[in-house]
DNA sequence: CTTGACTTGTTACGATATAACATAACAATA
DNA sequence: TATTGTTATGTTATATCGTAACAAGTCAAG
């Protein structure tokens, strides 16, 4: 399934799949790069994956502190930054939150709808924006090593709640 | 003076017209909105335009509280989300700080520049980006009504230091 | 079965942000 | 000019987010 194809967070779909489909192309991509996808590290993926809005550190600590995980901030910030690190998650910076990477291992610049009604954060094609962004910073000699594209507003379905 | 002609951050330039110039807008479209640009609001953008980095609210509150105003964070904060809210000034979340905005008044939707070797930030010049990503909104149905587009990376000048 | 690299865990602290409430300034009247 | 409703300022206190520094455990390579 490729990026354009993949059903939208905010669309009705089969979650399971999502956890599922993600997890196994995590293994892949981890086992070929040589990482170390770890317990810890594994289960604070699953944790992410469990829905679609993003979580706050401490709130994936919790869970992984039930699990017989540490307790300690820097447990889930270590395993939370390993998955930003390796494209098996997002940093989701204006909510100080994180999400799991709905395509992991694609190259895909990734731009963010972040719904204030429900909470959900979709993982949308950036590439037009990435370009777009590229081309600026091409005319005034900057270069860009980082891109962070976050929308806030109304997904659908709270549009029409409102 | 349009944004496109306007010099960026990174380039050499008089900062300070970019102060008196957009210190001087922001009245005019405070006065045309019958906002108020209290002592406090104005003292904080004047700090945010001392320079083209941009600070944090705890730093803002240090030099308002030498000035005389209030001594605790909130002090800051509303001063801030003042400026925020009416186009005065942008928060950069990737750096949990605030920048001056260099275009008051103007329609523009902020993308930044942040470089990560001396800490400026410039405001990209071009709609395109918010025009990119308008588009992809518009594709899914989600109504924008924040948008934070933010590059991290190396200025021109920074790319040769390193 | 040791070495060296990496991972996990802890304590302790620093940085960022907001809630809740009291007081003061202001604007528009009566 | 008193009164009243609104907005702004300031405070205390606390919530939330994030990291530095160090100790102990794991594991593959030699």
């Amino acid at each position: 399934m490729t990026e354009a194809e993949t059903p939208l967070a905010f669309a009705e779909h089969d979650h399971s799949c999502c956890s599922t489909d993600v997890l196994a192309r995590a293994e892949d991509m981890v086992r070929a790069q040589g990482l170390r996808l770890t317990p810890v590290r594994r289960r604070a993926l699953e944790i992410l994956l469990e829905s679609h809005q993003a979580m706050g550190a401490y709130d994936v600590l919790a869970r992984l502190a039930e699990d017989g995980f540490g307790t300690q901030p820097p447990v889930a910030y270590r395993a939370l930054e390993f998955l930003v690190e390796h494209g098996l998650a997002h940093r989701i910076r204006r909510l100080n939150a994180f999400a799991a990477c709905m395509h992991p291992g694609e190259a895909h610049s990734p731009a963010f709808f972040i719904c204030t009604g429900c909470n959900q954060v979709a993982e949308a094609p950036g590439g037009g924006v990435a370009a777009a962004m590229g081309d600026a910073a091409r005319a005034v000699g900057f270069r860009i090593e980082r891109l962070n594209i976050e929308a806030a507003g109304l997904c659908p379905a709270c549009q029409e709640g409102a």
